[in-house]
DNA sequence: TATGAATGAGTGTTCATTCAT
DNA sequence: CATGAATGAACACTCATTCAT
């Protein structure tokens, strides 16, 4: 349905295919931990690659500057995230199926990615801004394309409220899955959710997301 | 209601207190500015002090370093939200008032201070939760208090729907108000929004916001 | 015999006698005990002002440096070192008398006033040489006549060696005074003591003091 | 006799051996001479670097940190010392012919090596006491030893009174050769023993040498 | 291709000293 | 006379990047 659409997302040289498999993999997942725990600005290249037990020189030779490797990883960040979505919905039975397991898949990725979401939330800051923007024209449209049709589809087939706004209501959505999943990524957002839910509800978080889905459910179902 | 504890929210030194006002102001002014644009981590207190044409000796007779100096400057900043969101509440009818002005508020108080945004993105930031530690205890109470008991209220009153949970929508309500204020923020946020929403519609952001209002009324109210 | 020249022995200003008692005591204190602890170089006025309570304007009215407030104090520790050695002198019956007597006071001092065994143990280091030189005439004159007229009588008595050099003796034995004040000074002179005594002969002090007594006057008495 | 035990002292990175002798050499002599000239706490590694034409990214490459460029020294500087010792012991004929020219090496070291004799001078004072705790368990344990050794040999050959107490004898005279070391190191020193012998007798530095012999040599015979 | 030594501008912070009040 | 806010050069140290081997 929706289209993965590669443009050039190269942001690495040419040298980082030919190595080894196993010296790219270090490099990424040393790469990863640093940027997700640091944040950008506070990250050290010359600590990556003493952490991976690369030369600084084959780091250069790999990525063409800091940035480049940054990108490299959020790149893949986002495939990541947006393929976990795509089998979601892919393996839904309905709307109602599909905003149940999302809210599950959020926590779930939250937890098995911290980096990559941690890395998420650092991109998302103004200060990374002139970053972002050389992501920009496939940044972020999977889920909204996605969201926007299954609500599009919902709404054809009789099942969801058709006075609802399908844009206004997949940005909501999306709203309540993105902070959702920060919730369980960087710690200022988990104290959050301690605060707004409280601990010992927090311990049957099972209850939390069908109250979270019920939220969802009854702001688009016909009364 | 919710009293406002000013418990001891001073990070900065006693001369900071007892320089001029404008000296005041233009730390504080050139700070936010350049925290909010760069992030803390990129952000050069020596650059501060020089574009506030203040002596880096007086930056740290105000401050005992620049994490206290981005601590004032956010602890103000909460201040200011929090403020805000109750002026919000204290004149509203009802709940339905009551979201519809919370939604206006974000956009407004996210397009008059877009630094002050911008710094608050930075702090949910992994890589600053030492910094958010040290706001800790009132860091983010006074807004889920408020919402919580706005519809704790409005459930009494027989408004909404008493199956609801209040924990839950309250945090569901915060997510979708915190997001849109970010999407007048930073520009990752910005595009985002246009995203989802698309440009044109954006032109009529009151009707984009009636949208959003209905969104929360319709997962609140009795069917 | 010796009389003590006070030459311009004021490194202070007039306003610094000027002062009530409690303010000077309290200066000279504090920072005798920050330049004792932290040499020269590493002792900052600011920090000497502040834990003094007198502000930093009021210190730089009773001293024009840095250099002159250390240079008062060590003036003064000098006039004190001198006086308890002549105080032993005019105290003592004979040399065997008055070299036992100095081996004692010599510790005694030591312990009493540690700060100001620290300080001149700076003061001798070639990083101060400029500041020595300003106390240059008067500094370690007394101790020398003292000593040499002490053996030099001691000859004329019978009761040394008449072959000896009284210059080189006299020499010698402050040479054994002095290390052995610093032993109980700085913690690097300490530990060494303890490695040429031993840790438990270092429990009978008595023992210690008067195997260096013998060996001074073995050193110049007749055979 | 006593073995020179080579513990873990390396104070300074892998890379330092690495560069070349020329580069190696230049930063050693530069810092020796700035350290020894202004002590450690007013010498810049900056300027170290800049007289060194090194860039102070190679220092820090080349050390850990100022601490450690210092230790190194030190550290060198104490081999060499008792290196020299160890020498003069080796080629004596008896107890008196080594105490004799101990003397003169104390004083060739000093003049040889001002420098190094001036940091040492540095690392006595308290000051420095958590750099010299850094090289503890070494330090100084060469020369007690064989100090030590040296009269408990001529005691047992008869050559040397059997009642002195070698430890104290030892110690005893170790302050004598330091502080006539010390006394051709910093110009405070230097004074010193001009104030003590005199300008004139200083000409006939022999003759100086021989009564110190004289006055040790006397403190340790039989009567 | 991979290495890692080298660079040097830049960082957060200190501190001796001045001077208006 | 006392105060303490203000100054700014200097410090120890970091790090993105280059380049000879």
């Amino acid at each position: 349905m929706v289209e993965i659409e590669i443009k050039n997302n190269k942001f690495h040289k040419d040298t980082f295919d030919k190595t080894t498999e196993e010296r790219r993999q270090k490099v990424l997942e040393v790469a990863i931990n640093e940027f997700a725990s640091n944040g950008y600005a506070a990250t050290s290249i010359n600590d990556i690659s003493r952490k991976a037990n690369i030369s600084i020189g084959a780091m250069y030779s790999y990525f063409a500057s800091k940035e480049d490797l940054f990108l490299s990883i959020v790149n893949n960040a986002y495939f990541l995230m947006d393929k976990i979505l795509k089998d979601v919905e892919e393996n839904s039975r309905d709307i109602f199926d599909c905003i149940e397991k999302m809210v599950v898949a959020s926590r779930k990725f939250a937890i098995e990615y911290p980096q990559l979401n941690r890395i998420y939330l650092d991109i998302t800051t103004q200060a990374l801004s002139h970053i972002s923007i050389r992501l920009s024209d496939k940044l972020e449209i999977i889920t909204p394309q996605l969201l926007n049709n299954l609500i599009k589809k919902a709404k054809d087939e009789g099942k969801v409220n058709v006075d609802i706004d399908e844009k206004v209501a997949a940005y909501c959505m999306d709203n309540i899955f993105t902070m959702y999943q920060f919730s369980f990524s960087s710690d200022y957002y988990k104290e959050r959710l301690k605060i707004y839910i409280g601990e010992d509800k927090l311990n049957d978080i099972a209850e939390v997301e069908k109250s979270i889905v019920n939220f969802i459910l009854a702001a688009m179902i016909k009364k």
